[in-house]
DNA sequence: CTGTACGTACAGTTTTTTCTGTACGTACTT
DNA sequence: AAGTACGTACAGAAAAAACTGTACGTACAG
């Protein structure tokens, strides 16, 4: 035993926990299990290497580095004299948490507050409309106080990305206390 | 015009909305619009009644309703005389929120912890080991820091989601101070 | 300018997921 | 006890997503 196959064991396990994870947070496997790979290696790799580590097609590499970039899970990378586009992973977890969610949040909540405002634009005046029955006011009246708790909570999440971008919440949360949870 | 008709737009707007963020997260749309379809229901709705406002198959709501369940993001409900399940949506999007992380989160964390603790276990002796060449011990190493950093990153991920879960992430990030009282 | 290496758009195929209808077990009603 | 209403397991159908190979545009080399 020279360690390399148990080397490659050790990462390949985790490798698959990584994907699964990720997975779980609606990202394609494959997609998880290129990011698990990238994340081991020493250097970048080119979309050939990718290819030939994880016996994919090109073209899915193709793919799928281009949603870990959108992601900010990988970067692109330069080095002199090579011509093809080298990726690597980032490295810094606490980072990829916080451009993931961001990310993705970001675009929910906008889009949800934009489509709230709207409705609650529309049904607004419909309280002070005569030709408006009663009991369909009365609906109106619950819905326009569901979509602004609604916005409220929306403009909490809002304030919560804030501090994942700013990095407050790292003095909320502190990072690498290292000491172990006093529960659970 | 009576509103009636005004109100479904802007109602189908928001719900569209909601299954569309929800899908960001991970969630089928069709189980999105159910969410959204229950969350403007005055009151709890039967299965048959599901099937009814989204013109789908019982087994559909059946299995649907079930994964809204397991994200706590229906409750079940019972009513004297009525035969048939009940179920409402939970309408506190805040507590909505911090079930559905954590219980997904919870679930990655511990996986990806446990197999990488393994998988250190497993590397940790290769460091010692004279047979191991060089080369692969650089590697060992290497990777062991890896795994070691990643390890604490999710120690901080278990951290958040413990102030999730108590409901402290809201001194740091206060609720909406608007109309509605808040008990402390 | 011509030839070559590279990344990716696109169309077709395979795989996975979602959805439906039937059938069955359970529990309540009479 | 039989009859009925209900929810869901299961298998197959339909839809969606992931994956691949080909073909093409671009950039650089000679």
């Amino acid at each position: 035993m020279n360690g390399e196959k148990e080397l490659e064991i050790a990462r390949e396990r985790v490798i698959d926990a990584i994907s699964k994870n990720m997975n779980l947070y609606g990202v394609t496997e494959s997609i998880g299990r290129l990011y698990g790979a990238l994340y081991f290696q020493e250097g970048p790799l080119t979309l050939d290497e990718m290819k030939e580590e994880l016996g994919m097609s090109k073209t899915s590499m193709s793919t799928s580095v281009r949603s870990l970039l959108e992601l900010k899970m990988v970067g692109k990378v330069w080095k002199k004299g090579v011509r093809k586009d080298l990726y690597l992973a980032e490295a810094d977890w606490y980072q990829t948490f916080i451009d993931f969610f961001t990310i993705k949040w970001r675009a929910g909540i906008s889009l949800n507050i934009s489509a709230m405002q709207k409705s609650l634009s529309e049904i607004q005046p419909l309280l002070n409309n005569e030709q408006v029955e009663p009991h369909i006011k009365e609906q109106a009246k619950i819905d326009i106080e569901k979509l602004t708790s609604a916005i409220e909570y929306y403009d909490w999440l809002n304030r919560l990305v804030d501090s994942f971008e700013s990095k407050e919440i790292f003095e909320f949360i502190p990072k690498g206390e290292n000491k172990k949870t006093e529960k659970s």
